[in-house]
DNA sequence: GTCCTCCATGTAATCGATTTCATGAGAGTA
DNA sequence: TACTCTCATGAAATCGATTACATGGAGGAC
């Protein structure tokens, strides 16, 4: 492969005026410019990006850690990351934890080796030793989705605390009482809040919630089958199932498929995150949307301000409900409305 | 960031020897290995790839351009991609070319630069300079999903032809004559190859297909979704629509939705690529299964051995036909088979 | 004509690793 | 004791770019 060297000799120059071509340095005659393109193309030269980033300690790379590249909705994150950086001048670099602590420590190392200019991360366990030095060292650093209290590192990520709260009150006035929720892991921010919330929203219309109808589950299909299997065998099964997120609605609609019931005549589902296709299933399924896209935006801008030296604010954006027929018709004028969501659903796929 | 040079100050010895322990070289006393260890979790050593790279010429790194990662077919090939070569050693790079030669061609440079071991291309059209300067320059270069003819490259993809047969004789067996087709762009094997499939098979089953059945898309779901309004508006609408790939299948369930319409008894739907969420609409979609997963890994191994030195065939991986409800209610025992259906469905998924 | 300035270009050091070749200590043998 | 052989380790070149500093020629002022 042709080096800077080749392409000198061949334009009959030195190194440095090559390299101040391809640097875009002004101070370069407008003919050896031309020269030295033409010398170029015809060595079919593409410049060294290792040897270029060692010398100058820059890759203009990002590495971004997502939860689960199956997840459609770290896949619109990573989408909406990748147009972002690349709009900047950078490259993004993902790896997919696949919710695995070991694995998310695994590509952080490697993006470390590899020198990104920064991490954006989806922490998949509380904390492990190799993402504390990482924070320690004072590397650029952002959690996306997710985040890790006690640490000093800015996050980029939805609030879903209200809407959960509408979730509860459209259920209690659709007259549930017995209402499930599968949640996250315990040891993911994303878990917790939303147990939380829920458990406040419950509290709040004065449901009553019992043990066994808060289950934990890990952001998984197979978990949202599990749980969604064990709460319809109980004694006395919960009216409405709430997943929280995507992928374990999915299980749950799996379980249901298989047991024949109808929903939400012999239970009624709701779901966090909104997918496309929540707008398409029978029927279409109640949902907490996060503004997905827009996190991953914000998440590169933060990271690029790190990287410009400023110590930006958290960013934390508000989830939204959109209520379909998964939980109970709606008898009031909601035909208007049943169109809007259809829009909501589809807003990002053009 | 600490380098090699403190890590052997810091262990009393010389550089040659921290790299030595660092490549796991025999050579060096279980002594000073430990020492040096020692050195190098004191100093938070992290190895620099970017200077390794530039001296071995190799980067363990895998560059993959995918046709748009939105779209879960090539998430889920992604996902195989990264798996397959992680248990390499290989680190992957993925690039979302979004169906756009430009953005394709820009990734392709962008890993050129970055120098990876090999190429795996999904290509999104008929050939660029930039392709063909690759394949002469004769680097290490695997097309995935679709190929591009005339050109001396290793391929690994999918062959529906034998599934779109099968689906357009279930479809003639449930008494459907006028059928349409949304293929994807004739600049792609993958839409060529099915819209020549697809008429085939047609003449095959003896139904005649009016040229303003046979639709070029662009394997988006908006696409999808005008070709399904223009069809449903014709003078004379088909009763089936088969669309090329999954995304264009939920455009064409958007505008469906958006018209009031009942599938099958309206209009009748099947799709070409198969997703979980398929067997949970309503009703659930008759779809055309590729072994995504299988592709991906088998990708990999391909450039590995390219990358060996050997030079290995072609794969070609046949496609199934998935028997749901969407194009009519099959009258016959079915009841067991829509259970292995939706177990199909969820195959990879556990 | 001489000197100074400006500016395009060249020379060489550098980034952090790997790797070839040299070296010197220690063991073994006569 | 002297010599050889082995083997762990070190010194220095190298990968392909960037960049601080040196250089030399053209042009202007006197």
């Amino acid at each position: 492969m042709a080096r800077i060297k080749d392409v000198a000799a061949h334009a009959g120059v030195s190194v440095a005026t090559v390299s101040r071509v391809l640097n875009d340095n002004p101070s370069v005659t407008e003919e050896t410019r031309t020269r030295v393109y033409a010398a170029m193309t015809a060595l079919n030269y593409v410049p060294n990006a290792v040897a270029r980033s060692l010398r100058t300690e820059a890759t203009r790379t990002l590495g971004l850690v997502i939860g689960d590249i199956l997840n459609p909705f770290f896949t619109e994150l990573a989408r909406a990351v990748e147009d972002e950086a690349r709009a900047a001048g950078y490259t993004v670099v993902i790896g997919n934890a696949d919710e695995r602590a070991d694995q998310q420590d695994h590509y952080v190392r490697t993006l470390l080796e590899q020198r990104v200019d920064g991490l954006l991360i989806c922490p998949t366990a509380e904390v492990t030793p190799l993402i504390e030095e990482v924070t320690r060292n004072g590397r650029p650093l952002v959690f996306l989705d997710r985040t890790i209290p006690g640490l000093e590192v800015p996050s980029v990520r939805a609030d879903g605390t209200r809407a959960i709260g509408e979730l509860i009150r459209h259920l209690r006035d659709l007259g549930h009482r017995r209402v499930a929720f599968v949640s996250g892991p315990g040891t993911l921010s994303t878990g917790r809040e939303r147990t939380k919330a829920f458990l406040a929203a419950a509290a709040e219309n004065g449901l009553t919630v019992p043990p066994e109808y808060v289950r934990v589950g890990d952001f998984r299909a197979g978990s949202g089958q599990a749980h969604t299997s064990a709460l319809l065998d109980l004694p006395e099964p919960p009216e409405v199932i709430f997943l929280g997120d995507n992928l374990m609605a999915l299980g749950a609609l799996d379980e249901i498929r298989k047991r024949g019931l109808r929903i939400p005549a012999d239970i009624a589902l709701a779901s966090f995150d909104d997918v496309p296709w929540f707008a398409h299933t029978h029927p279409p399924i109640t949902a907490i949307a996060q503004p997905t896209a827009e996190l991953g935006r914000r998440a590169v801008r933060v990271i690029l301000d790190i990287l410009h030296g400023s110590t930006p604010d958290s960013v934390v954006l508000p989830a939204v409900l959109v209520v379909r027929e998964s939980c109970g018709e709606v008898t009031r004028d909601r035909s208007r409305e049943g169109g809007d969501e259809a829009d909501t659903a589809g807003r990002d796929r053009s």
